[in-house]
DNA sequence: CTTATGTAGATTGGATCCAATCGCAAGATG
DNA sequence: CATCTTGCGATTGGATCCAATCTACATAAG
């Protein structure tokens, strides 16, 4: 039980400590992973997070198979875990799958959303702005899927949101990366706010600019991976 | 070490024994489940399951987090897992799903497939055949994966390969259920046989046919569901 | 008779202990 | 000198034990 595991599900006011401790030490692995502070390929010794988070070994166990799960990290038998590596082409096909999948969903949930939906996407946006004002990296990869999911639940299709926000855990992890290397996000801030505004009229032209503004996000991201990649050899 | 457990994984010859406990226990309970032996909203109790197959609790309980990830189970706090139940708009939504994401791989798929691969899928669908007038049910349905997952294998798609298997597994029980409940399934066979077809002209065509082959069948499970709800509830 | 309370049994969550396996290095052997 | 073997430390896998929590039933109060 350590400070550093904070109780989510900050929206519903009276709920708290409903989480296991495998949960709560998936949560803050995933967060930690996302953040780049366990880097690619890196090894996760289980008794090493265990003293870390003042706990056994099993809830880490068990926090890392949902890890597992989530594509995050791989473990081999009786020779441990390690983070995560896709190759570039993977990276981008998740952005495909989430051009794909999340234009779906806004399709559907165009025509339900509600004045109150779309007054709840710009406070988000407003935060997420705010947040990239102020360079707070974590916040905006968090806030980022909160206003893409905003646009989705009118839609009421479950399983696809489910499956988007899966996806999206993902390529997370590399939209923070990309913000610490480029300055790419200021245009991805403007369609923000043209998306916002096209579903304001209710346009349906918002799907297909919804897809060109994911796209281009993998697109970008690519970008800055590969002059990454061969700054780092370089060095 | 139940004699339950089959070790998977049949393809590669020399690769035996190289799941752990927990990976090969969420296998046999994900068949199970699957299988229908483990009907919606019951309870796994890990005891139970434990000295079934004669070992600790432990090795269950990573399971049950695999087989919660998979989205087959769900477990609260204290209180233990109950095997999932969908409303059928979320099991239609699931099939709107396999539809998109299973026609834009074929998409990519259909270019890149050689004579070998068509000779494997051909050789799957003999074997489907032959469970399927067998009224092998538990078989049919993994090798109806096996047939549709063949199609795709070409596409070298590998996130969206593995984002379909992890549908494909929860619309697998209600397929089974389908199996028992109705003959629907005497056209689908013919619709795989038409769909290997067109896949031998490189027909473009195949990927709207696929589209129709998958949604036709979410509702005739749907029908099959509701007839099933009527006549249980009168009983 | 209904509702609140409390206690016992069952079940899950977490910690500690032991066994199995892996990686690596030191040494033997050709 | 290269290669194979062997053994030890480190790490994971699994079992058992104890604590925390839930459910159900019984009992008492209104």
């Amino acid at each position: 039980m350590n400070e550093m595991l904070e109780q989510k599900n900050p929206r519903s006011k009276y709920r708290l400590k409903r989480q296991s401790l495998p949960e709560a030490l998936a949560d803050s692995l995933r967060e930690r992973i996302l953040n780049g502070e366990f880097k690619e390929g890196e090894p996760l010794v289980q008794e090493a997070i265990a003293t870390e988070y003042e706990c056994s070994r099993m809830p880490v166990r068990e926090a890392f198979r949902q890890l597992e799960a989530a594509g995050l990290i791989v473990s081999k038998i009786h020779k441990g875990a390690v983070v995560t590596t896709l190759p570039s082409e993977q990276i981008m096909e998740l952005f495909e799958l989430r051009a794909m999948l999340e234009c779906d969903i806004l399709t559907y949930s165009l025509s339900r959303m509600t004045d109150h939906h779309l007054a709840l996407s710009e406070q988000i946006l407003e935060l997420l702005e705010d947040a990239y004002h102020k360079r707070d990296i974590a916040r905006v990869g968090a806030l980022n899927w909160e206003f893409h999911r905003s646009l989705y639940v009118a839609a009421d299709r479950i399983q696809t949101l489910a499956l988007i926000q899966g996806i999206n855990v993902q390529t997370d992890r590399y939209i923070r990366l990309q913000l610490l290397l480029t300055s790419a996000f200021e245009e991805a801030e403007q369609e923000h706010r043209q998306i916002l505004k096209l579903c304001r009229n209710r346009d349906p032209s918002v799907v297909e600019f919804m897809r060109g503004h994911i796209i281009r996000a993998g697109h970008n991201l690519l970008d800055a991976l590969s002059t990454r990649k061969v700054s780092g050899t370089a060095a």
